[in-house]
RNA sequence: GGCCCUAUCGUCUAAUGGUUAGGACAGCAGGUUUUCAAUCUGUUAACCGGGGUUCGACUCCCCGUAGGGUCACCA
């Protein structure tokens, strides 16, 4: 039996990270088994669906890297199917117009499903057997008219019409599962094999939405996050291989997934983690594609040429886990004795509990001439040049104003590498000035 | 509240009756460092509680407890 399974999203808002590991999930298991996954809009709530949330859904499924075989389908444009077996239903006396009281917002006729009040029993591959009682259902709505089919309704057609064998869906499925073998039951649809996945949480534990924050795809792709660590992520929330190993190339995933090694909890959505698994990814990059990364978040600010920016990527590099910890940074004015001479009180060109100010400007001014001696410009070379006289005379003495002179920073990378990238004239100019400071 | 699901370090998890309960992230300590970052090393920290079953339970069963999901003319 070939393996179908479905991805049904509702476009009633942005991608949800959740919904983007359900996709995902089935991807592995349908990948997996050589089967089909067809995609699906569940947009019969026509006053919440729109097309840009569509747009949005399909953007972010094919920036991740993830496809669907079949589809899109629009359970709007299905009606006439709804209809057909509407009628059949009512005709076989298996659901019947219903006179209801009228209420605010509500009609007086609907279609209610005959309930006969069975238990039902099914398997789910990840959690075993489920019993339900379905007598609390009573005689449930399935359609508003013969043309406004609902959710249960237009699912359990559509899943038999498309042939799906599996269904893979979040936990908050679990309740709805009765209802819809009821109706499978009642159209003569067989009952695919179902597999709930845990759900993601929120630190708090509660179901991961909106008011927590970022939890669509599309925050973490404004957010430089790169689509294989994301997904990567992703497939360990809930299940892991049983080995040590934690980074995952797609296809390595397609070939280790396996459902029944799912967990049945659900899991912390750890932004920490998520993180340290994108700096893994970040640096297996190429380094032209981070540069030119880089580049576009520092032009918002700076005027900056390619030469100088290749010098500052280093710098960059080491010190961000996600491209957004630039903007971050810049905001911060943390890069920004880069591009500006910095500005400081004298005091602080002292290390430590030093106060000395003809020795500090001994010690600047011998910086100054070991510069100027240098011949090859690099930062080895440099540190070579520097290090000898800061190695007798104290280190801390010597490199913390220097370093101050540069950065006017109390934290910034080490002086050699700041030198190298400021280069010999701007970095003569800034000690000068300190030395005057200091004066 | 009814029904359903779940329960190992702070977090993600390994363990499928016999382990000093393992790994990763985070944390902490140290090395390297003038400072920060990076990096290396080490390290703190968990079986929800109570009964069974068993020679032996994190693992199986039951009862509590806790957390979550769901109870629409939304999907």
């Amino acid at each position: 039996m070939k393996v179908i399974t479905r991805f049904p999203p509702s476009p009633t808002g942005f991608l949800h990270i959740g919904r983007a590991r359900t996709f995902l999930f089935n991807y592995l298991f349908t990948k997996q088994n050589k089967g089909k996954i067809v995609f699906r809009f569940e947009d019969t709530d026509k006053e919440r669906s729109k097309k840009e949330y569509e747009k949005n859904m399909l953007d972010c499924l094919e920036w991740l890297g993830i496809s669907y075989d079949d589809g899109p389908f629009w359970q709007s444009q299905r009606n006439d199917i709804y209809k057909t077996y509407l009628k059949k239903l009512i005709d076989e006396d298996k659901a019947y117009f219903s006179k209801e009281e009228v209420e605010e917002g509500k009609r007086n006729e609907v279609i209610r499903f005959k309930n006969s009040n069975k238990k039902i029993k099914f398997t789910d591959l990840i959690r075993g057997d489920i019993e339900f009682d379905t007598t609390e259902l009573g005689d449930f709505v399935i359609a508003k008219s013969l043309e406004e089919p609902i959710y249960h309704l237009a699912v359990v057609i559509d899943d038999f019409e498309m042939g799906i064998t599996h269904i893979i869906r979040g936990e908050d499925g679990i309740s709805n599962t009765p209802r819809q073998i009821l109706i499978q039951q009642a159209i003569g649809a067989p009952t695919p094999i179902y597999a709930h996945l845990p759900l993601i949480l929120a630190p708090d534990k509660s179901k991961l939405s909106g008011r927590h924050g970022a939890v669509s795809v599309d925050d973490y792709r404004e957010k430089g996050y790169l689509p294989e660590a994301i997904i990567n992520y992703l497939a360990f929330l809930g299940w892991n291989p049983g080995t040590t190993k934690e980074i995952f190339s797609i296809d390595e995933l397609i070939a280790q997934f396996d459902l029944a090694k799912v967990q049945k909890s659900g899991a912390i959505f750890n932004i920490e983690k998520l993180n340290w698994i994108n700096k893994e990814y970040l640096k297996k990059l190429d380094k032209k594609i981070v540069f030119k990364e880089i580049k576009k978040r520092i032009e918002k600010k700076y005027v900056v040429s390619d030469e100088y920016l290749e010098k500052l990527l280093m710098i960059i590099f080491d010190r961000i886990n996600v491209y957004s910890d630039i903007d971050t940074m810049i905001e911060a004015g943390e890069l920004d004795y880069f591009f500006n001479e910095p500005e400081y009180t004298k005091d602080k060109l002292f290390w430590k509990n030093e106060n000395d100010s003809k020795k500090t400007v001994i010690h600047l001014e011998k910086v100054i001439d070991s510069i100027n001696k240098i011949g090859n410009w690099s930062v080895d070379d440099i540190k070579n040049q520097i290090m000898s006289y800061a190695e007798k005379e104290g280190k801390g003495g010597v490199l913390w104003p220097v370093r101050y002179a540069l950065s006017g920073k109390d934290k910034s990378p080490d002086p050699f590498s700041l030198i190298y990238i400021l280069g010999k004239e701007e970095v003569i100019l800034r000690i000068s000035k300190a030395i005057h400071v200091l004066s």
